[in-house]
Parts: structure tokens; sequence; C-alpha cells
DNA sequence: TCCTAATTTTAGGCAAAGCTAAAAAAATAA
DNA sequence: TTATTTTTTTAGCTTTGCCTAAAATTAGGA
């Protein structure tokens, strides 16, 4: 079977939705993440039902079934991979990638995915600290928290971030921090969540925004 | 501007058989090459006239605009230096790219060829050994000649086919024959325009058809 | 509870890109 | 030249994926 370049968007956004609430999507919810109208996703969500890609109950929100998490899965491993291509081997920028790789998120042959994965290096990772979905659509959990979580003193590897507009990356970038960096909370505001950090030799003021935005892996 | 999937098929479809005829392209000789019906012809070659991609007289065929040939231009490039990165990087055979590559060409980003064709170091041909059009659209003529113009005892290399359906790329590779392979012609009948010929220590019979469907760069 | 507000669905339309069937024009043959 | 065949166009219909406006349902507040 074959999948619409729509379709593919509407699994791959109700699939990030799903695990985002825990539970049933809105059409709201949908309409918003996509840029569409409620109305279009009534009725795309009614075709995709048809497909037994999700269940759908009027009025109730939807839910993917095993089929649809799988196709989800697979958009998404391809996205990421193709992301990891773009910066290691074309010297993109992480935050350049992202619109090129909804792009050939798209492309359609197992070969090609099989063999990308494998130039690259079977990475688990994208740039972004995203984990890539296994051929079978499986996803490696992380024990990853927000920095904002972290106490004062704690140390961190940042492992991904939570935002990716281009200014918030564009921003770490200025501050050198990147996946892999090494993060050391130095002083934390509890009364609007700053905090001052170190990272290599600078040590700066960063605003709850920042640290509600980045992951780390605390050892 | 940006042009749908079809608009640049069409406009593609259009340049490739505009060099072929040398001349006006006919609403049936489009249609046969995309598969589709005459009738879809006329509508669409009515919208790309709309958008001065090509010129188009009632009854008397199309040609491409200046504006229409440096698009299919774009696109024949992107799919050429997929091909290439197919075979090249992830090991392909050279009769397996096509449809992929069908595909790839349709990607937008002006810095992802860029830096694509940088990675792959700049080739001016594709596995196939045809010309791979530069940014601004303009394809480098090469003196190749097929094998069945050639006589008893010239010598060629390989640089391209004219056919690449995949039975005959597959008969080719069988045969020892790739682009950059060095060719003999030991005999040739002139009842059939069959030939024998030398590849590497092999000698042996090739028909018209096949030599027909090979070029050959001669010194 | 009942009423209002928010959410969701339905109904009806539009543009893209294809199709079939019929009409019109051009090309070919007698 | 006229008749027939081929090519091309037109007209009208379908599907996909989106839209707006209106109706239906659900949720929240007094």
């Amino acid at each position: 079977m074959n999948y619409s370049f729509s379709e593919e968007n509407y699994l791959k956004a109700i699939y990030h939705l799903e695990q985002y609430l825990k539970g049933e999507v809105s059409t709201n919810a949908i309409a918003d993440k996509m840029d569409t109208k409620p109305s279009s996703v009534t009725d795309m969500v009614q075709k995709l039902a048809d497909k037994d890609l999700l269940t759908y109950k009027k009025y109730k929100g939807v839910l993917l079934t095993a089929k649809g998490k799988k196709i989800a899965a697979s958009v998404i491993r391809k996205h990421r991979l193709w992301e990891v291509f773009l910066v290691e081997k074309l010297n993109f920028h992480w935050d350049e990638v992202h619109e090129i790789a909804e792009q050939l998120e798209h492309i359609q042959s197992e070969e090609l995915v099989k063999r990308l994965d494998n130039f690259l290096g079977n990475p688990d990772f994208d740039p972004h600290g995203d984990p890539i979905p296994d051929p079978q659509g499986n996803v490696k959990k992380t024990e990853k928290k927000l920095l904002s979580e972290c106490l004062k003193n704690q140390r961190g590897i940042c492992v991904g971030v939570k935002e990716s507009s281009g200014e918030f990356l564009q921003y770490l970038d200025k501050k050198n921090i990147s996946i892999g960096t090494k993060i050391t909370v130095l002083g934390k505001e509890f009364f609007d969540g700053s905090m001052v950090i170190q990272v290599g030799q600078d040590q700066f003021f960063i605003s709850k925004v920042i640290a509600e935005n980045l992951y780390v892996q605390t050892s």
C-alpha cells in the first residue's frame, strides 16, 4: 500500500500528538498542528479510519491503529535519517534541515532507506537528539529530562531540544550548545525559573523558556 | 515560483521530446511519453502556456520557452545528480535508480542541489552516461556516436546508453559493459547490422538492436 | 439545571489533474 | 476534390484535499 503525502503528514502529526497528549487526539489539535481547518481534518480522519489507520469516534477524537502507528513511525524514521544525511554528509546546519527533510520523508523505497541507514552508520539519533525509529517502528526511549528539571550543581549532557525552531537553534549555537555539550547548573532562581549555567569555559544566564526546551541526560 | 510534480514532469517530457524531434512536440507524443490521455495533455499544456513555460498553438504542438527549458533542465539536473548519489554513495546498481530519482528530482531546495553536487565531486555525467545540466541549465554536448555507426576495427569507449530499460542494462552487465568500458569492433555484418566486438578478453556477437542503443566515444 | 460558548461535523464549493465521449480540425487516400 | 481516418480539442465528470458557512454536539458557567 502507498499513501499520499497528505495522508502521511496526518499520520505523523497524530503520532506526535498522541505521544504528547498520551491519549485521544482532538480534531482541533490536529488542525492546529497541521495548519488547516478542523473541517478538513474531519474529512481526512474519516478517510484514514476507512483505511484502518486510526479509530475515530465522532466528537471523541482519534487514536492510531497499529498499522497507522507503523506508517507514521516509518515516515519519522525517514525524516530523521535524511536529517542526519543533510547534517553529516552535506554539512547543513541543524537548524536548516527540517524543511528539506519534510520533503524527503515521503520518498518511497524500502531499499533506499535501508541503504541510507547503512551509509550513515545506522545512527540512533537525529541531529536534534531525537531517536530514529527502527525499521519495525520501535523507538528507543531515553531517560532524558528537561534542563529546567535539573537542580543546582547538577550536570548533564545535552541530548535534544523540545522546540526546534530556527530562532531557538540559532540561540543555542550562539551559546555553543549542541548535542553532546556538557552543561552544569551553577544556580537556579526559583522565582522565575531562570538559571546560571556553565558551558565549556563560559558561564551565563538563561531564562526559564530556554531551560524548558533543552533535554539533558544526567548521569 | 514553485511548480507541481505534474507540471515538472510535463516540462521534462516535453524537453526530451523537443530534443529528440528537433521541433514542435505534438499532443499525442506527450500523451504517449507520459502515459496519459491526449485530452489531459491539452489541459495541462494550456495551463503551462498561461504560465509562459511554453508556446502553444492549437493543433500545432508546443515549444518550451526559455523559462520552461530552464525549469526542465533543473529537474533533469536533479534527477541525474541523485542517480549519481544512489550509485556512487549507496551502491545501487545503475538499472535500479531511475524510479527513485523520479521522486527525488522534485525535491525543492537550491541549496540542497548545490551541496549534493559538491558532495558528489561535481560530476558531469550520470551513471548511464547522460550529461548533467549545469545550474544555468546548459548541457555539455559530447561527440558520442552509436556503436552501430562504428566501422570494423574501430575502437570506442562506452559513454552512454540510448535505451535504459532494466532488461537492457542487465544484458550489458552480463556482458561486462558499463560506462568507461573499451569496445573494439572486430566484425560487422552489413546484412543484419550485427557485430562481433571485443570487451576486455571476451569476444562476442551482438545484434543490431544492441549496437543501436550503445553510445561510444571514438578517439 | 439551563444557557452560552467552544468544538466538531455536515453541506456545499473550489482547484488540480486525471478520465471518457463527442465534436472539430487536419491529414491522408481515393 | 471529396471522403475517410487520425489527431486534437472541448465538454462534462471524478477524486483528492482543501475551504467557508451553517448545523449539531459537547462542555462550562451561573
